[in-house]
DNA sequence: GTTTGACTTCAACTTATGTTGAAGTTTTAG
DNA sequence: CTAAAACTTCAACATAAGTTGAAGTCAAAC
């Protein structure tokens, strides 16, 4: 009764990088911001498993929406250190995103309200 | 019948930060950068006219927006490089600043759209 | 078993947007 | 005039998010 889909580490870092859509040394630089974790081979090559690469395109998605590396970090502490995320895991974390970016858009749109009522752009010379 | 407000250099790099609400090393940042100009007392100091205030707090704006100083710089090239805007320049920069808000507004709402259309997020794990 | 292509670490470099501090000069108040 | 406050330039530091390259090690194919 074991899975038959092997989520044990077998993924390299150029493959990884290949998936997810990021560099080999983007990888490299997320698993030492924490932003995603690997095993060891006995040669201490990094092996990821095939679920890392949707962790990295929530990094990216994030990334999108503004958030910074910490910030990303602390998110993805919605789903587990280790193994498979739960759908439910998966869902609070896309309900976090969704959250942020709101909170974006509500920062442009009082940008945008701003520059409607002129004056708060700059006092504008009155007319004469 | 030459104008009754002083526009001409007379306001110091901290009378500017004050004015604009950012600091002075800020101040000197943006004149290094080309975002605002100064005149020079005979002893080297800078002298900003009281206009500069106006352009420090659409710099302000625009970096809320999420410009850049080089895409500011750029959207200053609609004001005159000397003497005050007229209304019509102003007009002309509130109108970019709200297509460039509206620009980012929209790459957040495809954000949301991605976030929602979840295999988009990450391809999740089939339900049995 | 050896070669070739990945991989490892680590330090230095990059761009953006400033801040901080040193050493020296101007301005201003008295 | 002179002393204090503010100004000048310039270089170094700070943070973010990586990239690049050197020197050395590992894995895979033949």
């Amino acid at each position: 009764m074991s899975s038959t889909t092997e989520t044990r580490a077998s993924v390299t870092v150029s493959d990884l990088a290949r998936d997810s859509g990021v560099s080999a040394s983007a990888v490299r630089f997320y698993e030492d911001s924490g932003l995603i974790t690997a095993e060891r081979t006995p040669g201490n090559q990094r092996r990821f498993t095939p679920g890392d690469a949707c962790r990295i395109k929530v990094i990216r998605v994030a990334q999108r929406v503004g958030l910074s590396v910490h910030d990303i970090k602390t998110l993805l502490e919605l789903l587990p250190e280790t193994g498979e995320p739960t759908i439910e895991q998966w869902s609070a974390l896309q309900k976090a995103l969704v959250q942020e970016t709101n909170k974006r858009v509500r920062e442009l749109n009082l940008v945008l309200a701003d520059l409607s009522s002129d004056t708060k752009l700059c006092a504008l010379t009155p007319l004469t």
